[in-house]
Formats: structure tokens, sequence, C-alpha cells
DNA sequence: TGTACATCAGTGAACGCGCGTTCACTGATGTAC
DNA sequence: TGTACATCAGTGAACGCGCGTTCACTGATGTAC
């Protein structure tokens, strides 16, 4: 009966079939649980349904894991940024608007993607696939942030790398301490959403960037 | 010879005298060194001199071992904003900028007592005296807004509580992303305290609070 | 002041446990002819 | 089409290691009289 696919764990037979990708899916419910830290090689083979040697044909060390499941998170990052943005339409206000939503959103719906992402301790410059990805989410930020500076005349524009960098940083800041999806989060008395998105007009306005 | 202090660990014979500290210290160092889901209770007690056993006198646990890091953490931080704003002295532009410079000095000078502070996964509602002490820092930035606030009429005042969940938001995440001291931080083409310092006058700006 | 005693803050040995890692192996799959 | 063989992706047993935790203990300190 070794053709039939195991109804337990979804695996057939002796072969996984698509054991990478279950590790990496059995490591985000690990990261959920106990937090990046609480990520260990052991773990994830077990809940993998597999022997602990297992995971070494797919992933050097756990380290390794750690920044594949990054990378995926920058990659799903960077869609739901772009879908968000979309192309600064119907307008760049509106656009920014549900981009700052998209990332709030994001660190609220995966926390896990979201602390492999930021808080797991990996050096970005140790991988450079995952340091890509990270470059391409960010750049729907400052491709953003140029569409809303284009909109004055040219010679009082804002710089759009900063621009970028100072919404990013406040929305990393409020998805940090007030926005995330677990026990760590701080209490405020409004939505995060409503926190950013106030901030984010006042910012503009001090640019002298208003809605046309 | 019992009496005389040990020249290599500064303890004197049986008995530590100050293990409480020394425990403290060691895991600061540990946490510098592997981040904070790297302390464990066994290694800061090495690193004390001291037997495996020992902090259990002192410690029910890591938790709280950590808990009473980021307590310490945030006592240091709240007297170091203290010290930047100087009571809005020479005025409240000038304070608000030390400030923001405070907070990103202390997150790049103490990145093991930052990391315990926010990201070591410490839930502040179990730990009340550390969620007060946390309270008190963040009460000296509220204190900072509400005078800056007042700088302007009242009835066109902005809300206190907003600015200064804005402003930490802000400061937050420059800190967390572009000026932590270890590897994890990302390159950004300017001084991170530049980056704050135009970002809070943008935002000043944005709510009709300019320098008189 | 001296002494007896209680208390405190350590020791160090022991335990179970889970992790990381290696190894020879074996079942399943793909392919050449 | 069938068969032989190479390769791949797992197994499971084994190992050393460090952690957390408990325990009876003991040296040092403080205090009552």
């Amino acid at each position: 009966m070794t053709w039939h696919k195991d109804r337990q764990s979804g695996r057939k037979g002796y072969h996984h079939g698509n054991l990478r990708e279950a590790l990496i899916d059995a490591a985000l419910k690990l990261i959920s649980e106990k937090g990046p830290g609480g990520l260990t090689f052991a773990d994830a083979a077990r809940a993998a349904g597999v022997s602990g040697a297992a995971p070494y044909r797919h992933f050097r060390d756990r380290d390794e894991l750690m920044a594949h499941i990054a990378l995926r998170g920058y990659e799903q990052f960077a869609g739901k940024l772009a879908d968000a943005w979309n192309d600064g339409q119907p307008d760049a206000f509106t656009g920014l608007e549900n981009l700052g939503k998209a990332y709030l959103g994001f660190a609220r719906s995966e926390p896990s993607l979201f602390a492999a992402m930021f808080e797991s301790g990996l050096v970005l410059a140790d991988h450079p696939k995952t340091a890509a990805a990270a470059d391409r989410s960010f750049e729907v930020l400052r491709a953003s942030c140029e569409a809303l500076a284009a909109t004055k005349p040219a010679g009082e524009r804002p710089p759009a790398l900063m621009m970028a960098l100072h919404i990013w940083a406040l929305s990393h800041g409020i998805a940090a301490l007030f926005g995330r999806g677990d026990a760590t989060r701080r209490a405020i008395p409004m939505p995060a959403e409503d926190l950013l998105e106030a901030a984010v007009l006042v910012y503009l306005d001090g640019l002298g960037i208003v809605r046309t």
C-alpha cells in the first residue's frame, strides 16, 4: 500500500515528497509558538514527521533554514506591499495609506515571518538572496515615495530615499511596539492602523505634500 | 586567607558577596555576545564564577533574570531620557532633539539592555515592576510632547499622547532597523541621528509646531 | 567581650532531557539500453 | 516494454554536550545573651 498517501501526515511511504516545504511550514508554526529563538532543527523535523537527520538533506543548519524562511517572508511582503500600492492607483495618497495598512497587516497576520525577517538575529549580509528580497520590498516603499514627491514641482521635492526611510521606520516602529500579533504587544488606546495613518498624514503635511 | 578578596573574580571566599549584581552583569555580557536568546542560566552562573545551582538563590528562573535586566534597562533609559529632555531647557525643541539622540544613543551603547527591553520576548504584563519602569520612561517622552503642544494656543493643540506614540515609534523604528550596535543593523547613507532629527522636524512642522 | 547557635549563600554531584550531528543503511525513483 | 543499475531521500541508532533542576551538604556571617 505504499503508493497510497499516508492520511495522517500527507506523505507517501518512505520518501516524503516535499520535505523542504514541509520543514519551512513546520518551522513557521514553531516560531509562532515559541518565537524565533525557539526554533530548533530537531523540532522542525519532528513537526514534519520525519527523522532528525532528514533536514540535513535540505538545509545546512538552523541558520540556513531561518534565512530561507526570511527569504520567503520578504517575497510575500514585497508582494503584499506592491498589491497595496497598486501603482499609485487611484492616487498616490490612497496608495501610501494602503501600503501602511499592508505593513501592519503583514506583521499581525504573519507574526512568524515577521519575526524571522526582523527579529531572528539574522545577519542579512551573510544571506545575499534574502538581502536582495528585503531590498525588493523596500523598493516598493521607495517607489511610492518617489511618486508622492513628484506631486510637487521639481526643485521643491523632498528626497524620496529619506521619505521612504522615515515611513519605513514609522511603520516598523508601530508594528514592532503596538501592532504585533503576540503577547508582547504594548496596549494603546487606538488601532495601530489609525496611529500610523495619522502619523503619515502629519508627516506628509510637514513636507508640504497634501492631497489634491 | 579567605578574608582576602580573590583577585581573579573579585569575590571573597565561599560567599560571593554580591552575586545578584554579578549575575546581571554576566547576563548582559552574554546577551551582547549572543543575543537575548543566547542567555542561559548556566552560562550566567559560569561567567559569574559560581556553581550552576547558585543563581537559584536569587532568581526563580531565566525569565525572572531577564525581567530584572529589562527593569534595570528601563530605569537607566528613563534617566537618560530625562537628562536629555532637561525639563525642556533651554527650549522644548532642543529638548526633544536631545531626547531623540538619547533614544538612539541608548540603543547603540547598551544593545544588551535594549534587546532585553524590546526583543527578549518578555511579556510586560507578567512583570509589573518592569512594566512600571517602562511606563516611567514613556512618561518622559509624553511630558515633552505635552510641553511642545503647549507652545500652540489652546484649542489648536495636537493630542500629546498621539504625538508621543508617533515619536516613540519613529525613534524605535530607526533604532531597531538602522541604529543598533550589532551586525543585524541595516546600512543607510546617513547617521541614524540625522535621519531621526529630520523626521521629527518634518513631523512637528506637519503639526504646525515650529521653532520660535 | 566571648561564645553558641541560627541563618544565609554558596558547593558539587547527580539526574533526565533534548539538541546537533554523524554514520552505515535502505527503500523509492529515474533512466539507459 | 522490461530490466539493471545509479542516484536520491529518507531511516534509526549512536555519540557527546550543555542545560535546567534538585539535593544534601558546608563554610561564612549575624546575633542573642
